[in-house]
RNA sequence: GGGUAGGUACCGAAGUGGCCAAACGGGGCGGACUGUAAAUCCGCUGGCUCUGCCUUCAGAGGUUCGAAUCCUCUCCUGCCCA
């Protein structure tokens, strides 16, 4: 292929918006790309939590496109932002990170985005180096470029207001600084999820005010979490992390409802669902392909023939689990083997109550057989297959 | 600063002296059915040495045989006024 930058603008364009909930404007994109010449493209992320899962890839991917085509790709680790937390689809104030906490997300947060961006054609850049500088001055000045029914249009800020819920006056800064890292870098077009919007246009307006270019809104569509209703979020523990096992991820996406596989297709893959397929087959097919691109072929394949022994076979004899060793001195009944196992192997803390839960609700088995009495003491010599829960069985012996 | 309404379990929301570990709804978890889908049905949803005991109803004291409920102070939030 010829130098990208070479090639007619217009072939980039639809390309590049193929995949987009929104283009602000394409007209201004396609001027842009008429320019041939690199375009700065931004992509903020905060590192709130030290993963990255699939819900980020969806934009990732797209800078990764724009690399492709030649253009320069941003990476904003949005180290000081991260602080305040973006309240974008958001009925509550967001915890308060401490600098510390969010500089030890931003080194895995920059390793995990190189699974999908060039790091070679990548910037990273932390708006601390800025805003790390600024004093109360600085701040003011900025301020005083936006007024407050601007920040108070958003949506979310209004929803707050109407139902009485606070809003705190620093939540107000996040889309001036978001909008401020647009000016600072220069950006050309920014990338980000629909909810993103109302903090890209500040960005322009602020451009505007600063006699720059103002940026393309790029809104990509958002993906939704594993509970089918919300957005995938760390902290509404719906996601799927990137680094997550071959046969984790492979488990966690066969959960998807079948409604989810259309935008899984569209978002992740790239391409429409079809419905031809038996949907669990088309299911399968998806967690595979998208285990594959974080691991490994082979390594989605095993973790899919993994799945179907187990879950679909149901055959936990056969089935490659982890291993699991009670302490000598640890009492044999059940509870007590429970909930050391899941501490120990799943790193999961369970109480005794909740492991007693589990096997009043008929869901612990040993060596295939119910256990449901909560005071059954088990005879492990010769060891077997402990299940404890849906997802998780150990190995005794 | 003044007035006023509030702060209950993961969330929403009852309860206003004992029958309260706290109704109800949502969410979550488990089971049945399945395709680890959806729908549906059933059970569970503070901890424990579990027919009982312990810690919870913003926080700290107090009244009382007994408090989520009454009193005092403190902290926090909304709304109205300034």
């Amino acid at each position: 292929m010829s130098s990208p930058l070479t090639s007619p603008f217009s072939d980039q364009l639809a390309a590049l918006t193929a995949g987009c909930a929104q283009v602000l404007s394409e007209k201004e994109l396609a001027s842009k790309l008429a320019l041939c010449r690199p375009l700065k493209v931004k992509l903020g992320v905060d590192p709130t939590s030290p993963d990255i899962h699939l819900g980020h890839t969806v934009g990732l991917s797209k800078l990764r496109q724009f690399q492709d085509l030649g253009h320069e790709a941003i990476l904003i680790i949005g180290d000081f932002t991260a602080m305040i937390g973006d309240p974008s689809g958001r009925s509550a104030t967001r915890p308060h990170l401490s600098h510390d906490q969010v500089m030890e997300h931003a080194k895995s947060y920059q390793d995990q985005a190189f699974k999908i961006l060039d790091p070679e054609k990548t910037s990273v850049r932390f708006n601390g180096e800025w805003f790390g500088k600024m004093n109360f001055q600085d701040v003011m000045r900025l301020n005083s470029r936006v007024t407050l029914q601007q920040m108070l249009q958003r949506e979310d800020f209004r929803e707050r207001i109407d139902k009485g819920h606070p809003v705190r006056a620093h939540e107000i800064q996040y889309p001036i600084m978001q909008g401020w890292d647009s000016v600072v870098i220069q950006a050309d077009v920014e990338l980000g999820g629909t909810d993103q919007l109302f903090n890209i246009l500040v960005g322009r307006d602020l451009q505007h005010e600063e006699g720059q270019h103002q940026q393309v809104a790029m809104m990509l569509p958002i993906l939704t979490g594993l509970d089918g209703i919300q957005k995938m979020s760390k902290s509404l523990g719906n996601t799927v992390g990137i680094t997550e096992a071959p046969r984790e991820m492979f488990g966690k996406l066969m959960s998807i409802s079948d409604e989810q596989m259309v935008e899984y297709h569209r978002l992740l893959l790239h391409e429409e669902f079809s419905r031809e397929i038996h949907p669990m087959e088309a299911k399968k097919s998806l967690a595979e392909r998208l285990t594959a691109r974080f691991h490994s072929v082979a390594e989605a394949l095993r973790a899919r023939e993994e799945f179907e022994l187990r879950f679909s076979k149901k055959d936990l004899e056969s089935a490659d689990l982890p291993s699991y060793e009670p302490p000598v001195d640890l009492p044999r009944d059940i509870i007590s083997l429970g909930v050391d196992a899941f501490d120990r192997v799943f790193s999961i803390q369970k109480s005794r109550g909740d492991v007693r839960r589990l096997v009043e609700g008929g869901s612990v088995s040993w060596k295939g057989e119910k256990v449901t009495d909560p005071k059954a003491a088990l005879f492990l010599d010769g060891g077997g297959v402990l299940k404890l829960d849906r997802r998780s069985a150990v190995r005794i012996g």
